[in-house]
DNA sequence: AGTGAAAAACAATGGCG
DNA sequence: CGCCATTGTTTTTCACT
């Protein structure tokens, strides 16, 4: 079921999707809205689950992390529990920023943020691999990023 | 010039990464700090790069979004500026999410997120195709999201 | 390094046009 | 929806340890 969005509601979402800091008042500027209904906009935004959540944004490389790779994961043994057990793994590495199924030759794929190519062989021989859903692994490094940012299409 | 960051620092970065809109009391309750000193971290962290933005995260069904897709770009004429023009035309589609260069055989991926698997289609045919530096577009959709929080490990 | 209290800024609500 | 006023929170600064 699709809320009813109106064009305050997009214009809104877009400058919160990009800069979740500024105050109702600055905000509303930029709209065309007062702060006042600027704030009763959000909370029902944030009511009806369409802003998840606010967070912070951080630099890798402010934090020593210089390596981005994606990583394909193929599985062996296709049984129910096998796959659930690599979900779990999977989805409690802190390394691990996104991992979907996928369409194509390859099961999983999953977006790795680590600090050196030491850590991420670390991550790919002593936690992928053995794993015993993994049959095969093949990872690609990001040697330039020029886009990260995460921010969905408001039409 | 790495900076210095202690363990407040880390789990400071910890709790705004995963939310933003707690209070600078509440932040301090959680990491045995009172209000005055997580601000004034706060500030000094923001000031050297290390939180880059705050921002709302949106939910993409919500908005209509329901397709999430990875699309790698082999590029024919390797020409400095036909790659020019690649990366400005990728830069500015808003339905990449993420670009990247690749080791590998892919030149470039991309995470793409659209309406439906006919957007997508416009995208890669009226887009990336016609573009004159691409000679190949491979596309993976995504069946299930295991996860897609882009959370960095703070060690 | 840190705390706590005061001052300034802000968010949220209600009433009215 | 704008505007205004009010109230309660929150951030930020300052004095002090």
């Amino acid at each position: 079921m699709s809320l009813a969005l109106d064009g305050f509601d997009l214009k809104l979402l877009r400058v919160l999707q990009d800069n979740a800091a500024l105050t109702n008042q600055e905000i509303g500027e930029r709209i065309g809205l007062s702060a006042s209904q600027v704030s009763r906009r959000r909370q029902r935004l944030e009511q009806d689950g369409v802003i998840r959540r606010y967070r912070a944004t951080l630099d890798p490389d402010a934090l020593g992390l210089g390596v981005t790779a994606y990583v394909g994961v193929t599985l062996g043994a296709h049984s129910r529990e096998n796959a659930r057990r690599f979900r779990e793994m999977v989805t409690a590495m802190p390394e691990v920023q996104e991992a979907h199924t996928l369409t194509g030759d390859v099961d999983y794929m999953l977006k790795v943020v680590v600090k050196d190519l030491k850590a991420l062989s670390r991550v790919i021989n002593d936690e992928l691999l053995p794993h015993e859903a993994v049959q095969n692994v093949r990872s690609s490094i990001a040697m330039e990023t020029l886009k990260d940012d995460n921010s969905l299409p408001l039409s």
